[in-house]
RNA sequence: GGUGAGGUAUCCAAGUGGCUAAAGGAUGCAGACUGUAAAUCUGUCGAGCUUCGCUCUUCGAGCGUUCGAAUCGCUCCCUCACCA
């Protein structure tokens, strides 16, 4: 977790943090990793860890420029570092060193073997958005194909500790979505992921999300990799999605941006704490948030930690980000049990003006 | 008092006759951010308007040269450095 340690996080609430294997193999390297007794002893976190296979890291990546081109969007000013994708895996070169690399399904399986989450990703291929259906369909079919071999190497070396989640592909297409759920569920995966492009807005995502979960397996648990804005977890839930991995809280965080629950009239779930509405605004950004910034601090304090570029206000806010997304979870949770849930519930925000 | 350097938009700073409402920074104002190469990136930034364009006023002040001046000349004002 960047900005944040891992006391803090446990102070904020969280009860499980997905680190990257893909960033890990390349630095400071699984094996690295392994010498410090595994993930949880290094980042001295012993609740749940997740582990992504690094597919996502290796396609974005290779797309020139993260995600953008998964989600649709054109943002093409990086280098692009995969060099080939063939059957047997994925060749790119490391943007640490420009090293050539080469992740195959059971090499991923071996590297999150080494780190030692609890549950562990198969390797997949993420098909962009502007894909060809033909094409976004060959790409799941050689999903499905790498997530057996994962599967296969998993069970090789398997002592019960670590729990595989196969990965639902298929664009924003539903038949293959249809496939790729069927697969999917047809494995013996302890938990499925869903993954892949979720179309170009958030309704689409929405629609894809709601329309996939329809063919995944019910009785295992569902995650929805990627996402976290707080009206897409709230639909995903309605779904039946069980987790969300998603670096938009923290990002956020550290771009000034503190969420609070939206207002029915207004979409945004954030307040941008550089506005200069904010600069002699002595409330703290939720008066009902029991996290150390909002309990501590006011708005202007950290309007003006933005302004000097002082690391302080990242960390504050990831601070409060991080218990609001577990506020929201357990809230969300409480609703499910007294049966009263419902993707349209909004929490009105302190009002912004003076 | 002497000698030298210089005064450009909110600030710093390019520009030495037309392509200049004026490069580039910074600040300011706002936007984006969703399996983290992001404590990042983008837009905007003289005034006004009927704002995919038009009008007005700018480069210390004034006067002049020129078809045309931030750029050339003269006078004045003001800074800074060194020497007395």
């Amino acid at each position: 977790m960047k900005a944040v340690t891992t006391q803090q996080m446990l102070e904020a609430g969280a009860e499980i943090i997905l680190a990257n294997t893909y960033h890990l193999f390349l630095q400071p390297g699984h094996e690295f990793v392994s010498r410090h007794g595994g993930l949880h002893k290094m980042i001295h976190w012993n609740r749940p860890l997740l582990t992504d296979s690094g597919g996502f890291q290796i396609f974005s990546l290779g797309h020139g420029g993260v995600a953008n081109e998964i989600k649709g969007k054109c943002n093409c000013n990086r280098p692009k570092t995969l060099l080939k994708i063939d059957e047997g895996g994925a060749h790119f070169r490391s943007y640490v060193d420009g090293q050539r690399c080469y992740l195959t399904p059971e090499k991923s399986i071996e590297i999150q073997r080494g780190l030692g989450a609890d549950l562990i990703l198969t390797l997949d291929e993420c098909t962009p958005f502007h894909a060809k259906k033909q094409h976004t369909e060959y790409s799941m079919e050689r999903s499905h194909r790498w997530e057996l071999r994962s599967f296969q190497e998993f069970e090789r070396h398997s002592d019960g500790r670590q729990a595989l989640y196969g990965i639902v592909q298929g664009g924003v297409y539903e038949d293959l979505r249809e496939r790729s759920g069927h697969f999917v569920a047809e494995q013996e995966f302890f938990g499925q992921a869903i993954g892949g492009s979720l179309g170009e807005t958030k309704e689409q995502m929405h629609d894809v999300v709601s329309m996939t979960c329809q063919y995944v397996c019910k009785t295992r648990p569902t995650h929805l990799l990627g996402i976290g804005g707080i009206s897409d977890i709230l639909n995903g839930v309605k779904n039946g999605i069980d987790t969300f991995d998603c670096v938009h809280p923290t990002r956020l965080a550290r771009h000034g941006g503190a969420l609070a629950h939206p207002d029915e009239n207004d979409r945004k779930e954030y307040i941008n704490l550089k506005n200069a509405q904010f600069s002699e605004d002595m409330r703290p950004i939720d008066e009902n948030c029991s996290c150390y910034c909002c309990q501590n601090f006011s708005r202007a304090y950290i309007h003006y930690l933005f302004r000097a570029r002082e690391m302080l206000g990242g960390q504050l806010l990831t601070i409060h980000n991080v218990t609001f997304m577990m506020r929201l979870a357990r809230e969300i949770r409480s609703m499910i049990r007294n049966g009263n849930f419902s993707e349209k519930t909004h929490f009105r925000l302190p009002s912004q003006s003076k």
